[in-house]
DNA sequence: TTGTAAGCGTTATCAC
DNA sequence: GTGATAACGCTTACAA
């Protein structure tokens, strides 16, 4: 591979010269500016972007961390963050935490490393404080969690109001026992959401259930395993808020199977609007967050948290959620599949 | 941030000790490597990345080119892929295509600029003598597309053989007249699995229909509009063979609003074995590929070319695929859902 | 407008 | 065993 030091011995100039034209910097006449731009085709030469790298102090790389990238939501996440990264000339690297805490440690380090200028965390799965500790070495912008101590950009929506309003839909629908189902048992966001669900069942005096297992429900696999539990130990729960619509989907293909009917006989509610909440058939009624926005969003903050080192000051951007109302919880009004 | 100068000095000792170390080398003895271990912790210091990256002429780090991350077969592909290449120590960057010939190449660039090590590809979007230029910066795998030219490692199934036995399911079960949809025309994919669906019509002397809103079924809403079209235009199409799960379910739930009887009035098979292709209900009939096994391989293959340097040669790996008889296409037997 | 030379933070070579 | 020193390929003062 050909270095900047071959393209200025082949156009007959210095590397300055060279690198000048590299980076479109003013202050070199035009004649020699096409002398280095034909070497530079006979050449085949591509600046090294190690070398770039470490002379510039910057990598024009970001980490986003996510659990698995196989959950449709954080999927979307990543779809609209790599997008909006590559328009501003940034790679985008994939880190899988597992729900692991290590494992977030592990990537977080590609910050000191200096392996990335900046990192989007959309899940969280050790303290603050401990987190913290990163910021002096760029900038971590948190997008989804909001975690109240915590001093830098963070992107969310309001997830106790929306449990509440979820949760109120469902009261309103006649449903007298809830379940509460939620990912992450420690995450800010199961307790905000958890927060909005008693509030709502405060205000009507509707009874609810805790169980062990439904503090660990993300997929389709839990939402089915989930259901059996509630079939065979309190077969009187007849409405259940989930934190996401796998879940949901997963309840519904099993009551389905077993013969009970949504939502005459248990109204369901996701969360996200994924496709699923839509094919499912009775569709499922879901929280919208507008996931796109908010993963644009978390993109350009950490950008100009990069560009302008900016560090350390909470900052925060609230996106709106909504009620999709569908026919997992529509028990009074007809709604047109 | 500390360098490395500064833990040395800091130590009492030279760079050279400090970088043998770090790198776990031989010949320096226990008491020194202690007194290195303990500077380092006092400054915190961390080998800096971009240093390590242009002196050793590796950045442990590869792409993954996809069209988009959302679809969920590419997701299931990255999910394994970051899994094993996180096990080999490996950085992996998220390039989505987007269906773009151009953007393609320029995520092929990151090989040139030497940004990545090696590269994945699982659609291909330029003839493979423009892809082939960029071997000789690095290794290429083709994970899922068969081109075949290319002399590199290609990992996949039979796509023509999967067609062949999904139109020969659709044909068994009764159908008269078939519409063959896919993805992006020009694929290798799309080759093969036509050549395999003309091959079983052949066999049989069934009707088939092409139609160019056929070529470009790539998600749900693809699905529902080429429904719809088929409603119209040729309402006696009574199979449809499709690319993806996603259309079929598409197709799937646009039947049920328009109150056509799946898979009496019409069969459809998908491909893929996604979760949605059981949720749905009915459920699809699909051909499951081993995904998490080919993207292991696929990474795997990679790795070894990188560290052995080898390339330009070509290695092929066929994985086997079945198909999952469900509801949407059997008429005959039975089956509980 | 152009070139010389220093240095980014490592690691490999070679001498001691 | 240990330590100077020279790269790796690039950019940027500073000089000319």
């Amino acid at each position: 591979m050909p270095t900047i030091e071959d393209v200025a011995r082949h156009a007959g100039l210095s590397r300055t010269t060279v690198s000048r034209v590299i980076n479109n910097q003013p202050y070199v006449c035009e004649e020699k500016r096409q002398r280095v731009l034909s070497s530079m085709g006979d050449l085949g030469y591509v600046p090294n972007s190690s070398a770039r790298r470490l002379r510039n102090k910057k990598t024009e790389t970001i980490a986003v961390l996510l659990p698995r990238i196989t959950n449709p939501f954080f999927s979307h996440m990543m779809e609209a963050m790599e997008k909006k990264a590559s328009e501003w000339g940034y790679q985008v690297i994939v880190c899988q935490t597992h729900y692991s805490a290590d494992k977030e440690i592990d990537y977080l380090e590609l910050l000191r490393k200096k392996q990335v200028d900046g990192l989007i965390m959309t899940s969280v799965h050790n303290d603050w404080t401990k987190i913290e500790e990163y910021l002096a070495s760029g900038p971590i912008v948190l997008c989804n969690e909001n975690m109240e101590e915590a001093n830098t950009a963070i992107i969310h929506i309001d997830q106790k109001q929306a449990a509440y309003d979820a949760t109120m839909h469902l009261v309103e629908q006649g449903c007298k026992k809830l379940a509460f189902l939620c990912g992450n048992t420690e995450s800010s966001i199961t307790r905000a959401r958890r927060s909005g669900f008693m509030k709502a069942l405060h205000n009507r005096g509707v009874a609810f259930v805790e169980h062990d297992s439904f503090q660990e429900a993300m997929d389709v696999d839990n939402g089915r395993e989930i259901l059996s539990i509630i079939q065979e130990e309190d077969p009187e729960i007849d409405g259940i808020f989930t934190g996401s619509d796998e879940v949901a989907a997963g309840i519904i293909y099993e009551a389905i199977q077993r013969g009970i009917s949504i939502p005459e006989d248990l109204a369901v509610v996701g969360f996200d609007n994924q496709t699923i909440s839509m094919l499912m058939n009775p569709s499922i009624s879901t929280v919208e967050q507008p996931i796109v926005d908010m993963a644009n969003k978390s993109v350009e903050v950490l950008i100009q948290h990069i560009e302008q080192h900016l560090r350390q000051k909470r900052e925060e951007y609230v996106f709106d959620h909504t009620l999709q109302q569908r026919n997992s919880t529509m028990r009074n009004i007809a709604v047109p599949m």
